[in-house]
DNA sequence: TATGAATGAGGTTTCATTCAT
DNA sequence: TATGAATGAAACCTCATTCAT
């Protein structure tokens, strides 16, 4: 199941009908699952319709391909998940330090410990087939997101918080742990016992080292 | 480009007699980048088979199918990668901080500006689908190459050149951007105008901003 | 022709919603044409689906690989014929010369003249290529088939019906001539011009011949 | 091996010589075995290439194709086969039972327990594939041998040694044991365990058996 | 004469997609 | 809306055959 950000449905509704506006977020919800596991290609129309409790043909009800049911994964799961994130960042008021941890304390706990993670792994293999769903979430992911930090950096640089680093170099170093935590859970952390990463303390061990690069000199003890 | 050992012999041979011992270099060669772009399963085996200048049954009298062909170019494409980093980090004699330089230099010309680096996507895309040979990339690539940065902690820690940092963590705050930059470079990059990361700058940036969070706090102006 | 439970549904349904319990059947019953006039090698998937009205993907809704095809026919063709032999053994009340004309002509009605003769040739043929399967084979009608003949004698011998034989061998002697028909009908009575056995009168003769040469010594003119 | 009758060349050539002329013998030879083993379809003329010491290449120096190999096998090892036959019956002197005798006992040292016994199971598996071969096999080897069959059987009841049997039908009962063995011997027997037929005593029992349903009436004791 | 690398037609198998019910 | 039988386009893989050496 997706989290409840993600229901389509108030839950108020009759048994039938409810099932019936239920079915694409369950499409997706599995296809979201098989595609994670599989790759793309690898994922079978009908493992993702008996997960989702449904036959083959009933999938193409509501989408009108794979691809399609790909590019609404990727879709419906972003929706939401960037712009909160401007409005953080737009509304905090204490220090940029406490604004970066509280920034990434969210991604960690709705995005990186969340299926929705499986996407990130999803979108880097199969970018080079998919062009246009590419693009779609470089621009309305990628690129937003990167933006995001870029903010908080700027915001601390000119408030002294931080020392003055090199912008867009510093957001790869910031967004890269991340990821790396992402796709490793994804895929070996699978299916090779032992390379799953430590998630206990990770996310405070990155603040902790990235407000130790980012500290200004006469900040330091 | 592969390292010069997997360089494509020149064109001017006769059409039918090319060397026996040339040919599987140039097919994993030919492989690397149909699988690196498509992925496994959208990499079709004629393609590759054009790509190296023969037809499809060639590919079979030296590797017994497409999964083999993956696994001989994961293999031949790490030979000795490692064990390098390994040895440099036992023979230096000079400071930590400039040890992690030449460590970390040496991999982003080695494999972060190499096709090699398309292993690294690939594997993260396959590992569901290759259980086995995700172990064999666990246990050859991933895990030697963490312990190398691991070393290379510990000694700067013990000789009081770096601060006491969680070590383990510290090894993925490490190789996360460079990991980023390669998956980056063969997904979106290769599709998205202007998502490329810049690469001008960057290994200097990020030598940099490990060290300014790796210093000890007496060390720091 | 198979028997009755695997006749070919009439023609008259619509192409596309032919039912599914009427398909292996169907299916069963063209590659057994199919595997015994071309081997199970030389047979082609697609000309086994055509012959059963139906095209190449739809044999893998019912069967998993071609193997198994050729196993399913062989199981299926089976049931039945040799217990009801044993059965008639066990129940007879007569002469054992008249058991033995009974049971023969059972067999040369029942599968000599039929399409489940094939099936004999097919497994001379494929036996080296699948053991497995020609151990069933053997397990389940040639062993059995050979110990109902045997019974036969035995009775036949311990009345004082018969003289005492050799047992084994005759068996063989018994059953060698019907093989030899069904192996000619589905090889060279095909496609040589004169080569087929005559059929009319070869049962009779072949049990006059049968019981001359086990007629005891005193029974003799 | 062949038996020394099929042997090309005489051993007294040099080394070189002797080994070129030795090749066709050579590559039949080999090529009896696997297509016994496996059927036309599933022999791979690499391991025939193997099995006679050479590579693929150098089978089609002697033979234009892998059919020609079959029908060259087929024609080479039946060679003075039946002749002999015929020979033995024109000017054999004895009594006919004595006569039946000398040539069942001919033919099963010199076919069934010889590998030439292999080719009569590949030709009834074949013998739809290759009509052209089957009709060669037919004329040349199966209406020879049932005819040298029907002459004996003819004498026989001429000069009073055998009762009036129907030829035609009588020949088939004759033939059939011989056959049923072949075909097991190189079939079930080399997989099943178990299954092979007690050659030990079958030719004596199968003459005696004919033998007694042969004899006239006036000469039963 | 002999090799063995290379070819490419042909087959089995998979699975996204369709469509009659 | 839902089913699931049926389709047919690929794709992998095999191996008889060719041919430069």
């Amino acid at each position: 199941m997706l989290p409840h950000r993600f229901a389509t449905s108030p839950p108020s509704r009759p048994r039938r009908a409810r099932r019936k506006d239920a079915r694409p977020g369950e499409l997706i919800d599995a296809a979201l699952d098989e595609f994670a596991e599989r790759g793309f290609a690898g994922a079978r129309l009908e493992d993702i319709a008996r997960r989702a409790g449904v036959t083959k043909g009933t999938v193409y009800l509501y989408f009108a391909s794979k691809q399609e049911l790909l590019e609404a994964a990727v879709r419906h799961t972003l929706v939401s998940f960037i712009a909160r994130g401007h409005a953080t960042v737009r509304d905090f008021e204490g220090s940029t330090p406490e604004l970066l941890r509280t920034v990434l304390t969210a991604w960690w706990h709705d995005v990186v410990r969340t299926k929705a993670a499986a996407l990130g792994k999803l979108m880097v293999a199969e970018a080079t087939n998919f062009p246009e769903l590419a693009r779609f979430y470089y621009d309305n992911v990628i690129e937003p997101g990167r933006r995001l930090q870029a903010r908080i950096l700027e915001r601390g640089i000119a408030r002294g918080e931080f020392r003055p680093v090199p912008v867009e170099f510093t957001v790869s170093f910031i967004i890269a742990p991340f990821l790396y935590v992402q796709y490793n859970q994804h895929s070996f952390a699978k299916v090779v016992a032992g390379s799953a990463i430590d998630t206990d303390g990770f996310l405070d061990a990155l603040i902790e080292h990235l407000l130790a690069s980012l500290a200004p000199h006469e900040a330091r003890p």
